[in-house]
DNA sequence: TCTATATGATACCCTTTAGTATCACGTCAA
DNA sequence: TTGACGTGATACTAAAGGGTATCATATAGA
């Protein structure tokens, strides 16, 4: 399984590329324009684009001397799909809780995994 | 909107991490049980469990003098929320495409948005 | 108790990433 | 044509990632 999904998972590991995605979800956006929402320099923001486009999660299409970029929300659906993957496991786990619940909870050691403690 | 999502974001963001997360879908495993699966000493798997355990993607339960990692499915349901956010986009997209297709396609400067330029 | 084993913890490398600063180039408008 | 503007590209720095080697510690078992 060669990881074809790798530039993807990547690009979604910084939290200004998450928000430039859901801003192009807005509208599609000049580099300028992506840039004036940051509190860094134009080259930095570029960057961020070149490896969201990387990740084929936008298209960049040039407008005369602009470079507008625009959401390519296809791309997320193999991620997704990756993750739906363990979908199995939660709903098996919450199925057990479920029956665990139900049953009275005196024999719950095996439930301890999905314990409460998410921040 | 603090990115309370980030570690997890950052956990997937590397294939022998992404690969512990299906391995550990078939059972706990300890350390060196991992490390017996991948071509790297235990130390560098021990720091992508980590990683993992920062976000929240695994637990880790001590067990005598081992250490058992379990999956933590749940952990993986905030981004699956994250990325599904932009469903709307791309079911709009198909909408239209399919709406396009089914009107007959002599009219269709409004859907050429979702182009055929889909690598 | 003694020893092998599973792990924790550092220190150290090399590469990538995230950011800046700077300059060159194409394009729009007067 | 001139100049302002949006961008591409490069060089540079600091920090984080992914990896190794090494040593310390706790535990299982004879």
């Amino acid at each position: 399984m060669p990881d074809h999904l790798q530039p993807a998972f990547r690009a979604l590991a910084d939290p200004t590329r998450r928000d430039i995605l859901r801003m192009l979800g807005d509208r599609p956006m000049t580099i300028a324009e992506v840039s004036d929402q940051f509190d860094m320099t134009r080259a930095a923001v570029k960057k961020h684009l070149v490896m969201l486009s990387d990740g084929g999660l936008i298209s960049v299409e040039a407008r005369g001397r602009e470079r507008v970029n625009s959401l390519k929300p296809e791309a997320l659906k193999p991620v997704m799909d990756w993750l739906g993957w363990f979908d199995q496991f939660w709903d098996v786990r919450l199925d057990a809780l479920k029956a665990a619940i139900e049953e009275g909870n005196d024999n719950e050691q095996a439930t301890e995994q999905q314990g409460p403690h998410d921040d």
